[in-house]
DNA sequence: CCATTACCC
């Protein structure tokens, strides 16, 4: 095996990480440090006080590094050598190098804030700032500040932004590891192309007849444009004058591709027959594949946002960072030397492209994570400070806690409440979590475990509706559930409730074309929860399915009611001409209910009056996800709760925050909210009183 | 009229 440039530097980073207790590597693409770094400390001893812990971002990739490294030290894996990734613990007593997902070690420092198994921790892949890994990595700053015992800590990152973690970890060394890469030539275009699919299209087609062999991967934004691009390529290769160049084939390549079209890219191609792949940013960090020579970059990726102000996520088609590019670029060298097409000009990149993808902290919801933080035994931890290397706004944080409020896992003043502690302990968002609490007071934990597990599988269960589908099927799918008229968090209870009385068989999940990866996850996950909530659970935990309509009615009503309070923060009211929404939050958002819902129109061909949604999406149009009818008396505490709330005081600021900048921001937001054309604070009283009227109009006239 | 991808002892 040729040497990995990483071990050429042994000494130096022996001795750094001896002098220093955190220390930055840089380590380019090929350079071995998710298995040597590990290795090297264990052979100078780091593993004789404690566990080298090592983080990775995904599953995949926790498994496969900590399999090669037990292979190289001639271990059995989960022996010296091991990995922990939700549902499945591969380590023992003698476990001293550990493979971890970031989420992980999250769920780990909650029940031991300390870490106090670990001398050292590495969060590997750092660069990519995953919401998880820049939790740790201000975690990681205040341990090493605050743990007597001497932890070292290792981030490896990127080129672009090494100086910058440095500079966060009290400007600590910064170690530079080169990569086994070839040479990759850079190839820009003269103007970014008003049709990236064609251009992508053109450049594929040149590359075909004027290149010599070597696979071809294409990076595009999403399953649509992939679909196009495949057709569109395999006709005009087709066309070309036969003889004139090798074969070809077209490859499609994207999450939502069932695992054995995945695998295909895997295998080899026969001989004198060019594969053209073209793909997600899957195929960026998640998927390698070999024989790729050729890149063509569009230069851009789908990334979902959320808004705050708005508690609306979307999905936009942004540009990559550069970092995301030279990743791209780098997918062309790692066979021989490649040559990668940008379909941008090179002033793009200079100029527009920014160094790092923004981070996830930055681009999600954060009341999982603030709840997640609240918990933990720290002392002196203040939400609003929190040492993060790149902060959210405050108006983030603010949400956050505005949702936590209202779900009761915060008090007024902030502080984490005892339903709040319960929740930390749930691995689900807080909406779920609090549901399940709220039904096990109503004696429907059962269903409410289903429910919290079947969203946490959310996209990968039902089919998308896809054009030609029909006709490639010789038998038409049977029909799922409808969800008794309630919705969908009716419907993927009575799913799961069905495949339960199949004994979980995956022919019945095919059948049905519901994902057999999906629903095996959505098992897992049930399993995993009900673990948690045995001690706290007043009901049997068990999957069981109602005897007789009167009866599930019962229960329907009383598991809507606990989504109700679960999702206190996701209330939306329908407007009384037509079948749109107006959401019941801070800033009113007009919405629809998403064309997939199961939820049926009455006779008038009106929605219910009151949903809960699962989630807010703009794509086309700003749409609520998963929606759940929910009664107006269950609604109007709520409206209260929401008109009493004070921002000010949920984020501890008091009299001493005065003076900070924070505060101006605090009350910005909160001028916004009041002032204007929707006056909210007000406007709740109005709503809440309208709603009264409509709804004792209405019980009139039945 | 509709989705990228990854993740939680």
């Amino acid at each position: 095996m040729a040497q990995l440039p990483i071990l050429q530097f042994e000494e130096k980073i022996i001795e750094t990480v001896e002098k220093n207790q955190v220390v930055v590597i840089i380590g380019e693409t090929g350079s071995g440090k998710s298995t040597q770094l590990s290795q090297m400390l264990h052979r100078r001893g780091y593993t004789k006080s404690g566990i080298i812990g090592v983080t990775q971002p995904r599953r995949v990739a926790a498994v496969s590094v900590a399999r090669r490294v037990a292979e190289e030290l001639g271990v059995q894996l989960g022996e010296e050598v091991g990995y922990a990734i939700r549902f499945e613990d591969r380590t023992s007593e003698r476990t001293r190098i550990k493979y971890l997902t970031d989420g992980v070690l999250l769920r780990e420092s909650l029940s031991d804030p300390e870490l106090g198994q670990y001398s050292v921790i590495i969060l590997d892949e750092a660069h990519e700032r995953s919401l998880n890994t820049d939790i740790l990595m201000g975690l990681m700053k205040r341990l090493i500040r605050m743990r007597s015992s001497n932890l070292k800590v290792l981030i490896t990152s990127a080129t672009l932004d090494g100086d910058k973690v440095s500079k966060f970890f009290f400007d600590c060394p910064l170690l530079t590891v080169p990569g086994k890469l070839y040479p990759v030539e850079i190839l820009y275009s003269n103007e970014r192309p008003k049709s990236y699919l064609e251009s992508c299209l053109k450049t594929a087609i040149d590359i075909h007849t004027k290149e010599p062999e070597g696979d071809v991967l294409i990076f595009m934004t999403g399953q649509d444009d992939i679909e196009k691009l495949v057709s569109k390529l395999e006709e005009k290769v087709y066309n070309l004058e036969e003889g004139s160049c090798m074969d070809a084939v077209v490859l499609p390549l994207h999450g939502s591709l069932p695992p054995e079209l995945q695998v295909r890219v895997f295998s080899r191609p026969p001989p004198n027959c060019r594969r053209f792949i073209a793909a997600t940013n899957i195929a960026e960090t998640s998927l390698t594949v070999d024989g790729v020579v050729y890149v063509i970059d569009s230069g851009y990726v789908k990334q979902r946002q959320y808004n705050p102000s708005t508690g609306m996520y979307s999905l936009d088609v942004v540009q990559i960072s550069k970092v995301q590019a030279n990743q791209r670029a780098g997918r062309a060298g790692r066979t021989r030397p490649g040559k990668c097409y940008r379909l941008y000009t090179s002033m793009d990149y200079q100029e527009d492209l920014l160094d790092v993808t923004v981070p996830e902290i930055q681009r999600s919801s954060l009341a999982g994570s603030v709840l997640y933080l609240k918990s933990l035994d720290l002392p002196d931890i203040d939400i609003l400070r929190f040492d993060f290397l790149d902060p959210p706004t405050s108006e983030s944080l603010e949400d956050a806690l505005k949702q936590l409020y209202l779900i009761d896992a915060i008090d007024e003043n902030g502080s984490i409440t005892k339903i709040g502690q319960t929740m930390a302990e749930l691995p689900l968002e807080p909406s779920l979590s609090r549901t399940l609490i709220e039904a096990n007071e109503y004696g429907c934990i059962s269903h409410a475990l289903t429910v919290a597990a079947m969203l946490s599988a959310e996209t990968t269960l039902l089919p998308g509706r896809r054009k030609n589908a029909d006709k490639k099927r010789k038998h038409r799918p049977v029909d799922p559930p409808d969800g008794s008229g309630w919705g969908d968090h009716i419907q993927l209870l009575q799913i799961f409730e069905l495949w339960d009385q199949e004994n979980y068989d995956v022919n019945w999940c095919k059948d049905r074309d519901l994902q057999v990866r999906g629903m095996l996850f959505v098992k897992d996950v049930r399993k995993q929860l009900c673990q948690i909530m045995q001690k706290i659970a007043k009901g049997s935990l068990d999957v069981w399915t109602s005897r007789n309509q009167k009866e599930s009615r019962a229960e329907y009503w009383n598991l809507r009611k606990a989504l109700c309070v679960g999702y206190a923060n996701q209330l939306a009211e329908r407007m009384i001409h037509h079948n749109g929404y107006r959401t019941l939050s801070f800033k009113p958002q007009v919405v629809q209910v998403h064309p997939s819902s199961v939820m049926k129109p009455d006779e008038d061909g009106k929605f219910a009056d009151y949903v809960v949604y699962h989630e807010l999406i703009t794509t086309s149009r700003p749409f609520m996800r998963n929606v759940c009818a929910v009664q107006v008396e269950w609604v109007m505490p709520i409206l209260n709760k929401v008109k009493n709330l004070n921002v000010n005081k949920l984020s501890g600021g008091s009299a001493d925050l005065t003076s900070e900048p924070m505060e101006g921001n605090v009350k910005d937001s909160l001028k916004k909210e009041d002032g204007g054309t929707t006056p909210t604070l007000d406007g709740h009283d109005n709503k809440i009183q309208a709603a009264r009227e409509r709804f004792l109009a209405r019980k009139g006239k039945k």
